[in-house]
Parts: structure tokens; C-alpha cells; sequence
DNA sequence: GTTAATGCAAATGTTTTGCAGTATA
DNA sequence: TATACTGCAAAACATTTGCATTAAC
């Protein structure tokens, strides 16, 4: 389904039904995002993109990111105080454990998600429509090397 | 506990025992994250110090934040992209309910997480330190008058 | 009296914005 | 051809830092 948007029809179409135009920019930061997999900054994939378009701006790569949040193609997460990182939306829901020595990120499955989230509609009266966990502690090399 | 290092002494005792100093300064920002209760970012906290010292600076408003935080005083959360937001550690483990539409926080308790996190541990061999829950919603009135 | 902490101003780093030129539809 | 998008440079924003002065020990 990600995949699907990537591709060339996909974009097209998801830009141009907001009249948004499908530039080689655009194509080019969804296909990074999406080759990534992973969690990329604003900087990081600025500088990815540099080494297929010289000329690609960073306020383009912002710019972009922010609209692809607005369109729901990706999420921007908070790990730490400095950047933002963004990832495709994959559709399931995972979650994250942030290594606090080396910075490592593992996607975990939260499965207790669906139950907890329907006792804290009817506990808080709240309707929830987003999660998101960060854990962090030491990774077990970052645990073997802390003599 | 929290309440007794705000008084005199525990101030005293806690910032001395590192061999930091107490000043009016210091002891006039943890009042006032004592008795804010909830959340509170840097500039916010300036600007309430100021209606009591109005030749405190921002930047001693960022240097004892980083103080206390290391201190174990006070935690820093990131609610949304803007800004940190700090608040006085109360000892027991709490999460957060975020309204999208009235930006209302609700601190919820989250009785799962011991055992969350020793799954985690052993499931991905990660040693959690600290779990941190975003959850954002509609809180009743917001649903309410949602027509 | 020493030395840590402060206030101020300047610097930093990330993100945003204005605008003239360029590329998409 | 009309206008959305880009690149560039400058601005805006939160946060940090250098340094002379002040205050806690």
C-alpha cells in the first residue's frame, strides 16, 4: 500500500487529487523515505537526496515533509530534543525502543495497544486516535560494553 | 518527597550535596515547577519567574532546567514540536492523554508497564530505563462540541 | 577571598519564509 | 500560459555559550 504510493501512478495520483504537482523533488524524497525504512531527519534525508540531486534545497526537503505529514504518507516522531524524525506510515502499529548509548532503534509490537486503548476510552472518556511509545534504555551490546 | 525538597532545607541538602549552590534563583524556579502541578516550557517558566524577579534571565531559566533535570528533579517531556516541556517528577510512573483539538493533558496511570517492560527486556533484550506514552485524542467536551 | 552562578549579548542549530526564477499541468 | 514549486538568502525560533559581574560558600 506504501509501496503502491511510491510508485509512479500512486504519487500521481495522491498528489494531483489535492492539486499538489508530482516534481522530481517529490518522487525522489518519497523514494528515500521509503527505501530508508527506517527513521530519517530532515538532515539526514536532505543529505541523501543531495547525492541523486545536487541542486535539491532544504527548504524543499522540509517543505515536502511537511506536506507529505499533511497527506498522511508519513509520521514525525520526537525521539530526542534535537530533530525530528520522520517515517512512512506503515498502516499497523509499532512502536520504539531508543538505545540511550548508541542511539539504536528497534521496532517493537505493541499488542496490549487495542485493549489498552479501549480502557482508557471508557476510563477517561477519551477517544484515542494516536499512540506513541518511547522507551528508552541500553541495547545488550551497549549493556556488554559498559564494563 | 518532592514536597520536602522544596523546602528550605531539602533544596539545600539536595543542590549542596553536588556542591551546587542555592540561589534565589533556583529556589524560585522549583517553586514555581512545584507548584505549577502540570507542564510547563522554558519561556513559560520565565515569564512566570519574571512577575517575581524580573531580572532573571532565559538563560538561567535553560541552565538550571539542564540542572535539575540532571538532578533527577524534573522530567522533559516532548508533547509536540515546538518546545520541551518540563515537569516536577513525582516518583510514581505516569503517562499522558493529549487533546488535539483543546491541546487538554490528562496525566493517566498506566498499571501495565512493570510488566511491559520486563516482556521487553526479555524479548528484546533491551533493558528499559524509562518509558514515555503519547496518546492523543478527543476528550469529552472536545467530542461534544464536535457537532 | 574563591569560585560557582548570574545577566547580558552574541552565537548556534533547526526550521520557516519571501521572492524571483523555473517547471508542471 | 498560468501558477505551483523550487532554490537561495534572510529571518525566525528555541536553546546554548562566552564573558564580565555578582553572590554563595
Amino acid at each position: 500500500m506504501v509501496k503502491k504510493i511510491l510508485q509512479k501512478g500512486g504519487v500521481r495520483h495522491l498528489l494531483s487529487s489535492s492539486s499538489q504537482r508530482v516534481t522530481s523533488q517529490r518522487t525522489l524524497l518519497l523514494d528515500l523515505l521509503h527505501r530508508s525504512g527506517g527513521h530519517l531527519d530532515a538532515d539526514e534525508l536532505y543529505r541523501r537526496a543531495r547525492t541523486k540531486n545536487t541542486r535539491i534545497s532544504l527548504s524543499t526537503v522540509y517543505r515536502n515533509l511537511q506536506l507529505f505529514k499533511r497527506l498522511g504518507l508519513i509520521e514525525e516522531r520526537h525521539f530526542d530534543e534535537e530533530h525530528h524524525h520522520y517515517e512512512v506510515k506503515s498502516g499497523e502499529e509499532h512502536q520504539h525502543l531508543l538505545c540511550i548509548r548508541c542511539g539504536k532503534v528497534v521496532e517493537i509490537d505493541y499488542p496490549a495497544s487495542r485493549r489498552f486503548k479501549a480502557n482508557l476510552r471508557k476510563k477517561y472518556d477519551f477517544d484515542i486516535t494516536g499512540v506513541e511509545i518511547h522507551m528508552t534504555g541500553l541495547c545488550s551490546d551497549c549493556r556488554k560494553d559498559q564494563g
